[in-house]
DNA sequence: GCAAAAGTGTTCTATCTACACCCATGT
DNA sequence: ACATGGGTGTAGATAGAACACTTTTGC
């Protein structure tokens, strides 16, 4: 992709790239993909995947393709977030982001480091690393976001696996919003929203009665509610 | 700001610009301001405001400054929407457009042409012209936006001038949502929501009651409700 | 006195909240 | 038999929706 001419403009440009930043829920906690930087600037540091845009590729296919080369995550839900753009925010240049969230299954997500990346890692949300250029104010955006769109949407069934059971899911919305919920409500909730469907199978997991099984009605869906 | 010196890259650079989506509510319509561009492409078609980024200027700045280069229009809400990125957009180059939208009193704005614009003017939302480039999208994104953070957001309150009457902060809504509104069931919403206080005025207005006059109490604030 | 917009409460309905016990299983 | 998480219904509170008449003015 790198040629080894000049491109040249009448007129000064940035540098674009996209930066993602992927939520999961693991080991009963929100956590955040990062990618730790192999050159500088922030040499060493952590940071969200991403990278500079091609000149003949969209934005959303390249947050998609930087966050599969350097973790080897894909198809996932992926959403355009927000713009950054401060002057000072590269020491390099300057560059505009394009910051994308995207949301994965806690299913096992096999990280690979990639070519611009020395090591990929899963950080728990309230334990994030000193974070390289403004990514520590986009993770948060895009926190700010997700917790947002939990009231009107079904944004967090994303987080589910294939299949699931409703503690499962209700855990999911535990642990987002950081708090207990009361289980008839929410399995009230869920059952009303037709997002879901028995897949007639139960599930045993430990010295008590198995658990329904659930699937979602249309994966690729995200309904807005209300 | 154009220097005569190329400006070089060892990989091709998009160029970056914002676009501005002005919503105002005039003549018991929503509106939408629009340029007429000068020069190709797209010569003589109706755009939104805006233009390229400077190099050393901030987003917000920018869609700031082309909108009053442009139009004469300062001093309003603006709130960054999307970034549009799609290759072919712009048959010059590769452009990324940071989309800006932004409410407006109704109070008359004084619209002047600017260097790139011949002209500016008020299109009702529901009548636009055929517009340039993918502005069309554009506003259609934004006037979305509009309407879903009327559920839950003061944000109409900016299309109010300095003072008002209840009367027409529900014509507000009831042409924003292009339904009619219970009085009623209205003004208890508008009272109870603490947003609003009377200025102890009374407005006269034909032969009829007059009516009582109001002012925000924080115009510089938007409030998200529940 | 009439036309025209301002102003005002109550009832009904739907939704959300709080809350406690039995069920099926593995050990 | 007991420990563990799965599963279920009802009553009260709250918020939203429907609805009609009186008031004040200009002409």
């Amino acid at each position: 992709m790198s040629r080894n001419v000049d491109h040249c403009y009448a007129y000064p440009h940035p540098a674009v790239t996209t930066d993602v930043v992927v939520f999961t829920i693991r080991d009963e906690r929100l956590q955040t993909l990062l990618i730790r930087r192999v050159g500088p600037p922030f040499e060493g540091c952590w940071a969200l995947p991403g990278g500079f845009l091609d000149i003949d590729e969209d934005l959303d296919r390249c947050a998609a393709r930087e966050l599969r080369e350097e973790t080897g995550v894909a198809d996932l839900y992926l959403e355009q977030l927000c713009t950054f753009g401060a002057v000072d925010r590269d020491p390099r240049e300057r560059v505009i982001s394009v910051a994308y969230f995207a949301l994965a299954p806690a299913a096992r997500l096999q990280l690979k480091a990639g070519d611009d990346a020395a090591d990929a890692a899963w950080f728990p949300f309230h334990a994030l690393p000193p974070l390289a250029f403004d990514h520590d104010r986009i993770i948060h955006t895009a926190h700010e976001r997700l917790v947002s769109k939990l009231d009107y949407s079904t944004i967090a069934f994303q987080f589910l696996p294939e299949t699931f059971t409703l503690s499962e899911l209700q855990r999911i919305y535990e642990i987002l919003v950081d708090a207990p919920i009361d289980k008839r409500n929410f399995r009230k909730w869920a059952l009303a929203i037709q997002q879901v469907e028995e897949t007639g199978e139960l599930r045993r997991h430990g010295s008590h009665r198995p658990a329904r099984v659930y699937r979602l009605t249309d994966r690729n869906r995200i309904t807005y509610l209300k």
